[in-house]
RNA sequence: GGAGGGAUGACAGAGCGGCCGAAUGUACCGGUCUUGAAAACCGGCGUGGGCUUGCCCACCGUGGGUUCAAAUCCCACUCCCUCCGCCA
C-alpha cells in the first residue's frame, strides 16, 4: 500500500510517478477527495463521541452523588447523542473502507531508475553471462544434440513424466521420476547450503490466511492467480515470499536486529489463469514448482545492499551451474504491483531455444511493510516501517529444464556439472535405464 | 472430535460495568549519590489517527451485540494450555 500521507503532501510527485505505470490521475484525485471526506466525517463522529463520553462520565458522578434525577436526565441526553454518533460513525466507516479499498488497488511507486515501458518487450537488458565470458570467449552456440526440448529428454531418460502428472492433477502439474527427482532435490540442497552462511532457513506452511496474502499485495489484486481452499479460508502460497514477509507481521523490531535475512524452499502454486496454451509445454509454465527464496527485512539504508546481495547470490548459483543467463531491469509496464524495482534473471535453454525467467529480485520499499505493519525502532526511539526485499535463488523447474538441455551429450545422456556431485550421490550423469 | 482453562503494555501480572490507556514488579532511558560501577532514591517510559499543538479519538486475541457508559456483561470465531479420543 502506498503512503496516503505522501499522496496528500506530494500529490504531483505521486501522480507523475504512478502515471508511468498507467495509473490515471483521476484515480488518485478520487482517493484524495475520499480522504478529505473521510477526515471531515471522522471529526464529526469523534467530537460526538467525546461528548457522549463526557456525559457518561457525569452520569456516573451524579449516581455516586445519589442524584438520580440528574443522572437520568444526563443519560437521556447521552443516549440521543449516542444515536447521532452511531450514524456518524457508520458514515465514516463506509467512506473509510472505500478509501482503503481504493488505496489497496494502487501499485507501488516505481524507483526513478526503472525504465519506461509498456510490457516485457521494453525491459532493459543490463548484462549477460556465459561460461568463459570472462576469458573473452563468445556466447556459446549449441550443438545439435543440445537442441532437444527437455520434455523429450525427460521421456527419453524416464526422468520427467508430464502425462502422469496430468492424470493425477491435470495439465501443467509435472511429475518427476528417478534421477529427475534426485536432480530436483540436489538443486534445493545445493542452493540452501550456499545461503546458509547469512540466511536463516525457514520451512513455512504451504498455505496462508487471507490476511497474510494481503500483506504481500497478492490479494486483493491477484486472487484469480491463486489456488484457494475456501472451506478453510486458506490460499496455496504462490511463493515463499508470502509467509516470510508475514513472519514479523504487526511487530516492532529492534534496529540492531536488522537486516533479518531468511531463506526457504517451498512448493509454489500458481493457477496461471489466462495463460492457457501459451508457453505451457513441459516445464515452461507449471502450476506447482519448487523454489528457494531469499528474503530480508531491513532499514531503508540497508535496502540497496540487501537487494544486491540477493541478486549476486542468484547469479552466483547460475554461474556455478554453468548456465548462460541475462539480467533484465523490468520496465514500468512489467513491474509487479508491490515492487518499486525488480531485476529478473533469465536463463538460456537451448532445447526450447528461449530465455526462461528463473529469478525475480525485488525491492518493495515500505509498500509491503505498511500492509503487514512491520516496523523497527530507530536509535532515536521513534518507529519506522521496514523495507522488504526478496528474490528467487532459484526457481527449479525451469533450471531443471535448462540444465538437462544444456548438458545433454551427443550420446543422449545428461552430464551434470560437478557442483551437484555432492548432492547426486555417485551419479552425475543421467542415462536411460537399461531394462 | 469431546471436556475444561486461558488470551491485558517489551516481559510477568492485577483489574471483572463509570474515577482504567490500564495497578504493581522487571526491563529500558534520564538524573541524584559514587573515583567508577552496583545498590538506593527521584523522574520518564505503548501504538496509531484527527485537527484549531493543545486537546480529542481508537486500540486490553478478532468480529458482532447489550448499555447513558465495556478490558470488565452476552454471542460467534481464532489461537494457546490441560485431559480424553483418533492419527502420520
Amino acid at each position: 500500500m502506498i503512503d496516503l500521507v505522501q499522496l496528500r503532501r506530494e500529490p504531483d510527485f505521486v501522480k507523475a510517478s504512478l502515471a508511468r505505470r498507467g495509473v490515471p490521475n483521476s484515480t488518485l484525485d478520487e482517493i484524495l477527495e475520499l480522504d478529505i471526506e473521510h477526515r471531515r466525517l471522522l471529526q464529526d463522529a469523534e467530537s460526538l463521541r467525546a461528548e457522549v463520553k463526557e456525559l457518561s462520565r457525569q452520569v456516573g458522578e451524579a449516581r455516586r452523588a445519589q442524584d438520580q434525577a440528574r443522572a437520568d436526565e444526563l443519560a437521556l441526553r447521552s443516549r440521543e447523542l449516542g444515536d447521532r454518533e452511531r450514524t456518524a460513525s457508520q458514515a465514516t466507516d463506509a467512506v473509510g473502507s472505500l478509501l482503503r479499498e481504493q488505496l489497496l488497488m494502487i501499485p507501488n511507486i516505481p524507483a526513478p531508475d526503472v525504465p519506461e515501458g509498456r510490457d516485457e518487450n521494453d525491459n532493459v537488458e543490463l548484462r549477460r553471462w556465459w561460461v568463459g565470458m570472462e576469458d573473452g570467449e563468445p556466447q556459446p552456440t549449441y550443438e545439435r544434440h543440445q537442441r532437444v526440448a527437455h520434455w523429450d529428454i525427460g521421456s527419453e531418460l524416464g526422468i520427467l513424466d508430464m502425462e502422469s502428472g496430468a492424470k493425477l492433477a491435470g495439465s501443467m502439474f509435472p511429475l518427476y521420476r528417478g534421477a529427475g527427482v534426485r536432480l530436483l532435490r540436489a538443486l534445493g540442497f545445493f542452493a540452501l547450503d550456499r545461503h546458509a552462511n547469512a540466511y536463516e532457513e525457514i520451512r513455512p506452511p504451504s498455505f496462508a490466511l487471507t490476511e497474510t496474502m494481503m500483506s504481500t499485495g497478492h490479494l486483493p489484486k491477484s486472487a484469480d492467480d491463486m489456488y484457494a481452499i475456501e472451506r478453510d479460508g486458506l490460499w496455496a502460497i504462490p511463493t515463499a515470499e508470502v509467509p516470510l514477509t508475514s513472519m514479523h507481521r504487526g511487530e516492532i523490531l529492534e534496529e540492531s536486529r536488522l537486516p533479518i535475512r531468511m531463506t526457504a524452499q517451498t512448493a509454489c502454486f500458481r493457477r496461471e489463469a489466462g495463460a492457457a496454451g501459451r508457453d505451457t509445454r513441459g516445464l515452461l509454465r507449471v502450476h506447482e514448482f519448487d523454489k528457494v527464496e531469499l528474503f530480508a527485512y531491513c532499514t531503508p539504508e540497508q535496502a540497496d545492499e540487501a537487494h544486491a546481495d540477493i541478486l549476486a547470490r542468484a547469479e552466483g548459483l547460475l554461474q556455478e551451474l554453468g548456465l548462460t543467463y541475462r539480467v533484465l531491469m523490468l520496465c514500468t509496464g512489467d513491474l509487479g504491483t508491490s515492487s518499486a524495482r525488480t531485476i529478473d534473471l533469465e536463463v538460456f535453454s537451448p532445447g526450447v531455444d528461449r530465455w526462461l525467467e528463473v529469478s525475480s529480485v525485488s525491492w518493495f520499499r515500505d509498500f509491503q511493510a505498511r500492509r503487514a505493519n512491520v516496523r523497527y525502532r530507530t536509535a532515536e526511539g521513534t518507529t519506522a516501517l521496514v523495507h522488504t526485499v526478496n528474490g528467487s535463488a532459484l526457481a527449479w523447474a525451469r533450471i531443471w529444464a535448462a540444465l538437462v538441455e544444456t548438458y545433454r551429450q551427443a550420446d543422449g545422456t545428461v552430464a551434470l556439472p560437478d557442483v551437484l556431485a555432492p548432492y547426486m550421490g555417485t551419479q552425475t550423469t543421467i542415462r536411460a535405464k537399461t531394462s
